[in-house]
RNA sequence: GGUGGGGUACCGAAGCGGUCAAACGGGGCAGACUGUAAAUCUGCUGGCAUAGCCUUCGGAGGUUCGAAUCCUCCCCCCACCA
């Protein structure tokens, strides 16, 4: 890199944005003078997001911090909703047909994500304002016959065979790849062109899965307009267990608070390994390089104070569900981790178990001698059944407010029900599960 | 269509007339150690009224005092040959 040039970036700071995601490890790949574009003006660039479900999760947080950066370094962010594309699928990284969204389903998750991605972009700035668009809008009302004309006859099957995710497809004679899926790659390379059109968009992010895609359609920009178009695309987030990133005991880690809790996506951030948590940081934080490189320091010399992987859940947590969302989360953490149980209050509790998987039980049920705990824990799903129950206090990992149950033959009573109203059970170190008293 | 091999618990895989709720490995859960990490070690891992009973070994019948194990029929996979 010459003198000349990181001069010229000190003086335009858009050109920061492909150095930005380079030292945060988010740039996998990007087509030749894609960071000479960026830095020369302000660019429009887009991501398409799949509408397969309502709520996303946090596996497309990677593309959608790459908006992010995009709008914060001046250029104009455009995140686009595939309701056209939803109903087709992308043959990408799938080894099976991919089943098809209704119409009314497709809308309807598109609706979802875009509520969601509101969290992240500002969609009323000034003068780069995100803008968010449906490829539905061109692609429900475009006629076959110039579909054909205009677009299929820039696309040569022979390439479009020679796709690693095609070529599997084909190879497999059970399942084949129908023409529907077949044809994904065109739909997405008008997307670009269209948003070409419309939007003055000459850059195309993705995950490294759709670089294909995105390269398909560069070219098909270059023969229909003779503009050169760009790409840029992130790598696969992985962890170093091996195991997929994103998924957690409870499944996937969803954006949608209905769906993961704010304590559960807290918890789920805040239990990163620390061969993983510098990564992340580098990934889904907003933290500066020198706040990052301290808490790298702080992984290396004191990890037991866990700081880096606390940054981490604050800054993610506070972006997806706000600062009311993030203090609940942390108080919640605070009570379950910290403290003791027993000397809240019922308000307090209530409160603070909010975010915690709850179920109610007639007071009737509790008065007199109260029922055995092992039929608690086994209708309350705490334990999946008696015997797991009595199998789990036995191996002395059932709790009762905090206190450790020996007994097998332990009941839960009135007299367990903090101000009458709550019982607070805990099976291992991260379970929770409050019972509510009724009546 | 023919021949051969096979279908066992969450997964992989032993068992091949009683001692089988079924070895072993993985996964999962819990415990110890820690830092709500990783690694490691330990225990548990069909259900229930837990020294006992009930339901499981592709499905349905049968033989037997007794079957995951033997017989019959059926269903499904895999390999090779057509």
């Amino acid at each position: 890199m010459s003198g000349d040039v990181a001069d010229q970036r000190e003086t335009t700071p858009m050109s920061t944005v492909l150095d930005e995601f380079s030292w945060r490890g988010m740039l996998q790949d990007s087509t030749d003078g894609a960071a000479e574009h960026f830095a020369e003006a302000a660019r429009t660039a887009y991501i398409g997001f799949d509408p397969t479900a309502a709520s996303l999760h946090v596996g497309s947080l990677l593309p959608i911090m790459g908006l992010v950066h995009l709008q914060r370094a001046g250029h104009t962010p455009i995140a686009l909703v595939g309701g056209g594309t939803g109903l087709i699928g992308d043959p990408s990284g799938k080894t099976q047909e991919r089943q098809l969204l209704t119409r009314e389903k497709a809308a309807e998750n598109a609706e979802g994500i875009r509520r969601q991605l509101e969290h992240f972009l500002d969609f009323g700035a000034v003068s780069n304002s995100a803008r968010m668009r449906d490829n539905l809008d061109w692609l429900g009302a475009l006629p076959l016959v110039d579909f054909l004309r205009d677009i299929g006859k820039h696309f040569s099957v022979n390439q479009l065979m020679a796709k690693e995710s095609v070529k599997r497809r084909l190879a497999d004679e059970e399942t084949g790849i129908s023409f529907t899926e077949f044809s994904y790659a065109l739909l997405q390379s008008y997307d670009f062109l269209e948003l070409f059109r419309q939007e003055g968009c000459t850059v195309q992010l993705g995950g490294s899965d759709q670089w294909g895609n995105i390269t398909s359609g560069i070219d098909l920009i270059r023969r229909v307009e003779g503009e050169r178009a760009f790409g840029v695309v992130f790598p696969l987030v992985t962890n170093s267990a091996g195991t997929k990133f994103g998924k957690s005991e409870a499944g996937n880690v969803w954006l949608d608070p209905d769906l993961t809790s704010p304590y559960r996506f807290y918890q789920f951030w805040i239990n990163t390994e620390d061969q993983d948590v510098v990564r992340y940081l580098k990934f889904f934080s907003l933290l500066p390089r020198e706040e990052v490189e301290a808490l790298e320091v702080s992984v290396r010399d004191e990890p037991h104070t866990r700081r880096a992987q606390e940054a981490l859940a604050r800054d993610v947590t506070r972006r997806v569900h706000g600062d009311a969302g993030l203090a609940g989360a942390e108080r919640a953490t605070q009570a379950l981790f910290g403290g003791d149980v027993t000397g809240l209050s019922a308000m307090e509790i209530a409160d603070i178990f909010s975010e915690v998987p709850s179920s109610k039980v007639g007071r009737d049920a509790l008065s007199g001698a109260g029922r055995s705990l092992v039929e608690v824990l086994a209708d309350c799903g705490v334990a999946s059944s008696r015997g797991d129950a009595r199998r789990a206090i036995e191996g002395g990992g059932v709790y009762v407010n905090g206190q450790r149950i020996t007994e097998v033959d332990r009941t839960v009573g009135m007299d367990d029900a903090v101000d009458g109203r709550f019982v607070v059970l805990r099976k291992g170190k991260k379970n929770y599960h409050l019972v509510e008293v009724e009546g």
